[in-house]
DNA sequence: CTGAAAGCGCTAACAT
DNA sequence: ATGTTAGCGCTTTCAG
């Protein structure tokens, strides 16, 4: 591989036009502008980037942190992060966390050891230390954590859940079920408080026997249903995302209960496939492109060295598809 | 940060001797072992790795190309190459191609620029270049291209498609619409042949109108379903993977075709929604995360200095469930 | 507008 | 076993 010397030996300039010539076209004249693009091409040199991010002590790249990179709630956050960032030179980097707050502090070690500028995570389950402030370049989205002082990109959680809800006593369901997601993630007291807000305002009794815990994936869906159906009688149910949503309406249909003649079953997220379900999944559309987008430019603001920047939270939509209806008298 | 030069102070050696003590622990005594240790953690040291790979002109970073991240088919491919990658000491970039060459040709380039070691394509959308062999270290999975010169680490296309119209012709079915990929594609070109060595087999006569193209995306499974019901009348389907036979299933539903009663159908891939369809989806599995696993593996070999890597074929298994039946008489 | 020279922080001969 | 020294390839003052 040709080096800078290369170029320079060619173009009959020093390394450090070569340089400027790179970098800073204008701060040379037109005519070694030439000789050095010439010289560029004919040996084929490409600049050592990584010698360039010694000097420059940067390295333009981010790193995602997400707890599980199977989950396909990710997929496009990722993907609206990754098109800013490119838009803005910086490479992206992805790290399966897979949940655990050692893997996530490794990829934290990243921006230490200067491999990456900053961070953008997708989950909560990060070391304690970020509690009084990093010096980390970071910010949340989706997840948050009361007390961590970090930018973070989310929805509204609370009236989101309660939007759902609110659904579906309007079309005159009361006795409705709930599948939440680990309760220690902040996301999901959030909801489950959307949820009570909305049949508080009805007046309508709590009942701590509606709620069973799944962990986001389609499995644990399919197993909380089970267990509820056991002890809960319910003509509509609530479900933290989208996958959960789909393992109940399997264990469901597996039980001959009718989706949605006997049981209305809503959603949160909007995946991808939650249109293409049986029956199609009504749901709470997360703008994941955004999401990602948001963080995004967030964290080049940060990297700008612009300090005060705030928590975004983006709106999100009730999608009415076919899995609800009126509950049959 | 704190450098080497502030721990060797510290600990009243060399700099050369904290790089040892950090490098080959065995090469220096234990007693300086433990000042340099103690330095260390006093300081809070972390090693500047873009200095240290500039040094030794290595990155420990392999890139994956993915042609596109919001395809849930590349997940678990994705993280069986993580798996091994972080156990050898590499970290991950994940790069969006978004199906075209240039954007794999950019990713290419972090090899080029020393930013990167090796890199797995999930896609054979790559520049023509590599066909006259490339220095690159490189590996192809689940994808490839006849004359591309690169280490393949795949299933066997054309006989697992067999299989699954074996299948099908097993159960009663004659009349067999097939949802393709896009036919550029020579894994599609392989499945095809698969389909047409059943069929042969039993010498039923090949029907062109039998088939129609997608494009992977549920959309296309959909609309190419809506397509061939019009010119094609069938009993059974199959579809070049899950996602087209998911959308495939709702068009199906939505003309009022019961499935499987009156339309058997199998996917291809078994993704994890897989078996939460209604009905579920018979379809072949292909063991994701092991090919990750395989392809990080021979990538490692590759970046070891091994030459002889061949391409490897990864097994592929049917899974019987229930969106399929004999054909009603 | 251009060149000379000084490093960025680290590792690896080569000495001792 | 440890220290000295010379870069890896690039950018960026500082002079001219």
């Amino acid at each position: 591989m040709p080096t800078i010397k290369d170029v320079a030996k060619l173009a009959g300039v020093s390394t450090a036009t070569v340089s400027r010539a790179m970098m800073s076209p204008e701060k040379v004249s037109e005519k070694t502008r030439l000789k050095v693009e010439l010289a560029v091409a004919e040996s084929g040199f490409s600049p050592n980037v990584i010698a360039r991010n010694l000097r420059r002590s940067e390295s333009k790249t981010i790193v995602i942190i997400v707890p599980d990179i199977a989950n396909m709630f990710f997929a496009s956050i990722v993907r609206g992060i990754q098109q800013v960032a490119l838009q803005n030179g910086y490479k992206v980097l992805l790290g399966d966390s897979i949940h655990t707050v050692e893997q996530a502090k490794v990829y934290m070690d990243l921006v230490r050891s200067k491999q990456a500028d900053g961070i953008i995570s997708l989950t909560a389950e990060l070391p304690m230390e970020i509690r009084q402030g990093t010096e980390i370049p970071m910010v949340m989205a989706c997840e948050y954590f009361p007390g961590f002082p970090i930018p973070t990109v989310r929805i509204d959680n609370r009236g989101s859940a309660k939007r759902a809800v609110d659904y579906l006593l309007d079309i005159g369901h009361s006795q409705i079920g709930c599948i939440t997601g680990p309760m220690e993630n902040p996301i999901c007291v959030d909801r489950k408080a959307g949820y009570q807000d909305s049949l508080q305002q009805l007046n309508i009794p709590l009942d701590e026997a509606a709620f069973e815990d799944g962990d986001f994936s389609f499995q644990s869906g399919y197993s909380a249903f089970m267990r509820l159906h056991e002890h809960y009688s319910m003509t509509a149910l609530f479900c933290f995302n989208d996958m959960m949503a789909l393992g109940a309406m399997k264990a469901a249909t597996q039980l001959g209960i009718k989706v949605p003649q006997q049981l209305s079953i809503v959603g949160f997220d909007d995946l991808l496939f939650a249109e293409y379900t049986n029956p199609e999944l009504t749901t709470i559309r997360q703008p994941q492109e955004d999401i990602g987008k948001t963080a995004a430019n967030t964290l080049m603001k940060i990297l700008q060295g612009s300090k005060a920047s705030q928590d975004t939270i983006v709106p999100t939509q009730l999608l009415v598809r076919s899995s609800c209806c009126a509950p049959s008298k």
